[in-house]
RNA sequence: GAGCCACUAACUCAGCGGGAGAGUGCUACCUUGACAGGGUAGAAGUCGUAGGUUCAAAUCCUACGUGGCUCACCA
């Protein structure tokens, strides 16, 4: 279909030339497309939307990684995988940037307009769609493009008005006035998590109020002296014997000199301070529970924008925090202000603009959250809970929707879903509903937006079709089978999609919930754009590539943990990456001309070619078990030992000494096996490293069109030989003694030495004897010798091995005083170990408790090591002589 | 105040009941016909501390220490 040609491989793993065109190519081929295919079981993830605000950073590419991989897998498993494409709105950071950019033209949302400044937005968010897009594309993900939403789409805002409309008609969703969380420099109302708390340096102010009609003060002490203004009582417990006698009277609040009553009430904590807090309504959350209970008038003090406004008195027009300084000066001047601590206290902050978060008194849209909570945790405790992966994370969940408070769901913005709330001009009157009224000239509709998170609550069955519950996606597709987000957005996301899924659909929105950690920057800190730490994913795809980035993601942690980005770590994968492109150029070019057809494994299995095949299941094995465990890093780890140690140091180095030969059969077969073990492993590998592996399948002889919808390796127990298993694992330690015999005796790889090799079963001869070739490496042909029975000479280093023994004559090569100390150190370590053994083995609790195959595990190991400690023993004496 | 996580080789991290592992770094040797961004061999850890459970503990339990995080906070 694509003229793909046969070609040499570069001698070095180039990713930008691999990955250059890849995604064209497997975007063009509808790869990724779902199909409704109802042969196949349907799989779907949905992509935890990014904001259109900007660049992807590496926690999106490591979020995303996580998917593409389980996709991959999925869909090579011949599961019908949709996984869906989208972005979010993102209400206040987009808006916030938008703004930030009409304010270069020194232009504000009001003099656009609402409708000229939602056109700017709507540009904007293509804009960074766009880019999005490409960045998406650069990292490989398998997404279904046919099926992209947007949180302001269509159909995802009449989702959106249906749950408000909803929740409002069965008295979940209420309007009113209560303090809220104002930030006062995008001059919105937030959600108790859009506030984030810093421990602040600040100052503890305390003062004393004037008793009405008495020279008596009472003490009060405030963090925010400017609230005073707002003032409207002070409280005491009612039980505090100090305050009987003032419970009912009135204070003079100094300066705007109103009289406020002072009131007894339990929340007041006589142990604190004076005992005595000023009550302010309008600006404490506490204070307006107190004032409800005692009918105290609320009073506002400030503007949105945070000065203060005409209940301020003098002070109207000041910045909140200008005025503070000119209130406390006051103050001290007229004695009231008596002294000032220094107080380390938590102070809110807004998530996004970084203000201090102002208590304000303001009215809002709710959510009655209870309700819909207790449904949610109800579910946890049946068959059909949320599987949280790691399993701790559920109890974070639970915890939080346990202890919910109600959700303030109006932001005042004009990016976002439009309240779909109207007022009468005259009446007043409040009318909610999907369709605006029909006299919509008498009526007014609410300013307001929702919160971005009321939308994106829905997105697991918004974006297939919902509120049409017959939508073929919606029926097919959801529940989604994994959510994969970071633990830092449990609140924000994953406990409201529960809840309103539950709520709406009546079942969970995805059945398993992978939660992943943050990714911080070498040194283990936040990566923000105010360290400046931050790296861009397309900078190390640009200098590594994307598998490589993919691989460091995936196997850097654990579920759930942390992880540190280091160069180095991608390096080393880029190594890695190497190696399996090298060892592809190697299989290649030892099977010129040949076709998927030719790949025969009926052929006389060497050894060597068994063994590989067994190892090969144990892998497929391994890495299935795992990838579906979401433990990618132990399944990265596999196949990395798997194609570097088995396939690589051995099989290909074992192999080559058919593939050298003359032997056209056997060269067949090792040509077959070799074409067949790379194909299955870069099928294991291609959801973890996507573009390298589609390179080198390419090349090989194969099957179909692409290796993102080849079929998953499955096990082939024709292939699986414990005999042969037992026989290489000797000759393999045959041959590594040969290697470290020679180490010791530090001879130049290039200086050939003799060699002598005494087996004691037939077998193991026989191997060796095949792979004698390979021992040639390490040995002069002439005095290598592999037989049951030879002569040691006299003077001669040996390595001894389960099976074998290994003589390298010395002739005069090395002292012997290094020798004999080489071996009276081996000899120590072997005698350490029988003793070990013998004293577990004469320990009868052991025997008599532990499962027989440890018992006789532990007995094997005795007879192992004391023929091992005699041979040594002997070769010692021998020497000592 | 409540809870969670981490503490394992110089560094970054696995392992989570049966004799300490990987990658990087380090040492020595090697241009062996896929790969010197490679190969071979090697050094390197009282698995935070102290108790306990168990025939057996890095792994389970309890305290404590040190970092980090989350939630809730008294003005």
């Amino acid at each position: 279909m694509e003229n793909e040609q046969k070609q040499t491989l570069a001698p070095k793993y180039n990713p930008k030339q691999v990955e250059a065109d890849r995604y064209s190519f497997w975007t063009e081929g509808k790869f990724f497309e779902a199909h409704n295919d109802s042969d196949k079981e349907p799989f779907s993830i949905v992509i935890p939307p990014p904001n259109v605000t900007g660049r992807l950073h590496l926690g999106h590419a490591w979020d995303t990684t996580m998917q593409d991989t389980i996709s991959r897998m999925k869909r090579m498993q011949g599961y019908d995988v949709l996984w869906l494409p989208g972005m979010d709105h993102a209400g206040i950071a987009t808006q916030a940037k938008v703004e930030e950019k009409l304010r270069e033209d020194k232009i504000s949302r009001y003099d656009l307009g609402r409708e000229k400044f939602m056109e700017t937005a709507w540009e904007w968010k293509e804009e960074y769609a766009d880019f999005i897009r490409e960045q998406w594309g650069k990292m490989g993900l398998s997404l279904d493009y046919s099926r992209e939403r947007f949180t302001l789409d269509t159909g995802l805002s009449d989702a959106v008005e249906e749950v408000f409309v909803k929740l409002y008609e069965k008295g979940l969703i209420y309007r009113g006035q209560y303090i809220i969380n104002w930030d006062p420099q995008t001059q919105t109302a937030l959600s108790d998590i859009e506030v984030e708390y810093e421990e602040i340096e600040g100052k503890f102010y305390h003062m004393r109020y004037p008793v009405q009609g008495s020279k008596e003060t009472i003490e009060i002490a405030t963090t925010r002296p400017e609230t005073m203004l707002g003032d409207t009582a002070v409280a005491v417990h009612p039980e505090d014997e100090r305050y009987q006698h003032l419970i009912g009277k009135k204070v003079i609040l100094p300066i705007v000199g109103r009289e406020i009553e002072i009131v007894a009430d339990d929340y007041v904590d006589m142990e604190f301070g004076s005992g005595a807090v000023k009550i302010t309504p309008a600006h404490d959350p506490n204070d307006f529970d107190i004032g409800e209970r005692h009918h105290l008038e609320r009073v506002l003090v400030m503007h949105e924008d945070g000065t203060m406004n005409e209940n301020a008195d003098k002070y109207e027009g000041m910045d909140r925090f200008e005025c503070r300084k000119a209130i406390v000066e006051d103050l001290q001047t007229d004695g009231v202000l008596f002294d000032i601590e220094t107080h380390f206290h938590q102070v809110g902050h807004s998530e996004r603009s970084g203000a201090v978060v102002e208590p304000y008194l303001s009215t809002q849209w709710f959510v009655n959250m209870q309700p819909l909570a207790d449904a949610s945790v109800e579910l946890q405790k049946t068959d059909e809970k949320v599987n949280f992966v790691p399993a701790r994370f559920e109890q974070t969940y639970l915890h939080w929707m346990e202890n919910i408070r109600d959700w303030c769901i109006s932001r005042q913005l004009w990016w976002g879903h439009r309240i779909p709330a109207w007022y009468h001009k005259e009446t007043n009157e409040l009318y909610v509903g999907k369709e605006a009224p029909k006299d919509i000239e008498n009526w007014e509709q609410d300013e307001d937006v929702l919160d971005t998170w009321f939308s994106s609550a829905l997105w697991p069955f918004s974006t297939m079709g919902w509120p049409d519950i017959d939508q073929k996606d919606f029926k097919r597709y959801f529940p989604t089978d994994v959510l994969v987000t970071g633990y830092d957005i449990i609140f924000f996301w994953v406990a409201r999609m529960i809840f309103q899924s539950v709520e709406f659909t009546k079942e969970k929105p995805f059945k398993d919930v992978l939660i992943h950690g943050l990714i911080r920057d070498a040194e283990g800190r936040k990566m923000s754009k105010s360290l400046g730490n931050g790296v861009d994913p397309m900078d190390v795809i640009e200098q590594y590539g994307a598998d490589s980035l993919r691989y460091f993601l995936l196997t850097g942690t654990s579920p759930g943990q942390d992880l540190r980005f280091h160069w180095e770590k991608v390096e080393a994968t880029w190594n890695f990456a190497n190696k399996i492109w090298n060892a592809s150029r190697f299989a290649l070019m030892n099977m010129e001309g040949m076709t998927f057809e030719d790949i025969d494994l009926t052929g006389e299995l060497q050894a060597p070619d068994k063994w590989i095949l067994t190892r090969l299941n144990d892998t497929i094995t391994h890495i299935t078990k795992n990838t579906d465990k979401y433990e990618f890093g132990e399944a990265g780890r596999a196949l990395y030992n798997f194609i570097w140690d088995d396939f690589c140091d051995w099989y290909i180095e074992l192999a080559k000494v058919s593939l050298y030969s003359e032997n056209a059969s056997s060269k067949q077969t090792t040509r077959s096996v070799l074409a067949h073990v790379l194909d299955q492993t870069l099928r294991m590998l291609h959801p973890y490293m996507p573009f390298i592996t589609e390179e080198i399948w390419q090349q090989l002889p194969h099957e179909g069109y692409s290796i993102t919808v080849a079929s998953w390796p499955f096990v082939n127990p024709q292939f699986h030989d414990e005999t042969t298993m037992e026989t290489m694992e000797k000759v393999m330690e045959a041959i590594k003694a040969v290697r470290n015999i020679r180490a010791e005796v530090d001879t130049p790889m290039s200086k050939k030495v003799d060699m002598l090799i005494k087996t004691n079963t037939n077998q193991i001869t026989e191997q060796l004897e095949v792979n004698r070739h390979y021992l040639e490496r390490f040995c002069n042909t002439e005095t290598l010798s592999i037989q049951e029975e030879i002569t040691v000479p006299e003077q001669a280093m040996s390595a001894v091995i389960t099976g074998a023994e290994v003589f390298l004559p010395l002739e005069g090569l090395i002292d012997f005083e290094k020798e004999i100390a080489r071996l009276e150190k081996e000899l120590e370590k072997w005698k350490k170990e029988v003793e070990l053994v013998q004293k577990k083995l004469s320990n009868k609790g052991f025997v008599d408790k532990a499962p027989a195959s440890v018992v006789e595990a532990e007995r094997k190991k005795e007879v192992e090591y004391q023929e091992k400690y005699t041979a040594v023993e002997d070769r010692l004496k021998e020497l000592q002589k």
